[in-house]
DNA sequence: AATCCTCGCAACCGCCGTCGG
DNA sequence: GCCGACGGCGGTTGCGAGGAT
């Protein structure tokens, strides 16, 4: 059944709002609120529909509106809220000041999902893909992370790169790596140092990729690669702007399996200690996925958190608890997409 | 320089829940 | 309890700007 639209009366004018259009209504409801949305536009002299005026009103003209881009903190919000809720974005905006709820679904629609979709997450349950070719990002990754591999065996670059490029397997291991729900299975051929537990699909895949067999999809590998290593990734490695101190496998005092030696800014460097094993733990049932997080929590999580939670996550040692969690997403989201494999 | 394509965002549309008569 | 008015919400569309060819 349904009502009729309310612009459905002829002559109402639809459309971009003009600046006269803006300024009466901002005069009329700054001397008189905005009441009744249905009467408000003839009583401001508007040739609009109510729900046109209070659509502008409180997307666009309210002065509590903050525009610009959106910062990282503002971004991770969104993502944790978003795992836990799905698309309420007007519950999301409520926890975000200034932010209104279609400014908020257009960031993530045009931003935010995007992002999830290449690092193969289905954006929708906030979990790692399983049908092969949404997952061709996922899996390129793991190119990547064989074809760094591959270069620190042949020891032909620097230790600091040697380091960083550790560095960032780990993180790529955080990012491609589930678990079985209940068993412990070590990753002894690939990653002979570490205890970190993959499924058996990426078992099998990253046992695929270190067969010889493997010729045949070198070129992948290459272009994936090149780009990868090449392009602004390692510049930004090699800047330290990219952040890896949030993955649970690589914060202090995790303890890792490689030196790592990264300046700080004032050009000092920090050693943590060496040779140490990083140490997944494995989840059981109940809990919650490896991204939950306790240090950036926001308000009360919704209740609808603990739905979200599923068997076999990866979780890093000690770095949530389950009465306070929120998500924290890999720094990757954050950074511009030329991290990114291309897969155009 | 012209055309095409992509992307971001403002605005619209239709449905739903609530409230009052 | 029914019905209509209204506000609110989430999905979708369409346009303009900027980049690519």
């Amino acid at each position: 059944m349904g009502r009729s639209p309310c612009c459905d009366e002829s002559g109402l004018k639809k459309g971009p709002w003009t600046p006269e259009e803006d300024e009466k209504l901002i005069d009329y409801i700054n001397k008189h609120g905005h009441g009744s949305w249905r009467a408000l536009p003839k009583l401001a002299g508007l040739n609009r529909c109510g729900k046109s005026c209070r659509l502008r009103w409180t997307n666009y003209l309210r002065p509590d509106i903050k525009r610009g881009k959106f910062s990282p903190e503002e971004e991770q919000t969104i993502l944790n809220l978003h795992a836990m809720l799905g698309n309420k974005w007007s519950t999301i905006a409520t926890h975000l000041p200034g932010r209104t709820d279609n400014e908020i679904k257009n960031y993530w629609n045009t931003n935010l999902k995007k992002k999830l979709i290449q690092l193969g997450f289905d954006p929708m349950t906030h979990r790692p893909r399983t049908d092969v070719f949404s997952s061709l990002p996922h899996l390129i990754a793991l190119a990547n992370l064989k074809h760094l591999l591959e270069n620190l065996n042949n020891n032909n670059s620097p230790s600091w790169l040697q380091n960083d490029q550790m560095a960032k397997i780990e993180n790529l291991q955080y990012l491609l790596l589930q678990p079985p729900p209940h068993d412990q299975l070590s990753m002894v051929s690939t990653f002979p140092n570490s205890t970190i537990t993959p499924d058996i699909d990426t078992i099998n895949f990253l046992n695929s990729i270190t067969s010889s067999s493997m010729k045949e999809n070198q070129l992948i590998l290459n272009q994936s690669s090149n780009s990868f290593l090449d392009g602004s990734f390692l510049q930004a490695m090699h800047d330290h702007s990219i952040p890896f101190s949030h993955l649970p496998g690589l914060q202090q005092p995790t303890p890792c399996s490689y030196p790592m030696s990264f300046e700080n800014k004032d050009g000092k460097t920090n050693n943590n200690n060496n040779n140490q094993v990083c140490t997944f733990n494995i989840a059981n049932e109940n809990s919650p996925p490896p991204w939950l997080h306790p240090s950036l929590s926001t308000s009360s999580p919704p209740p609808l958190a603990a739905n979200r939670h599923h068997a076999g996550d990866v979780v890093g040692n000690s770095n949530f608890n389950q009465d306070n969690q929120s998500i924290v997403w890999p720094p990757e989201l954050f950074m511009d997409d030329s991290f990114f494999p291309d897969i155009s």
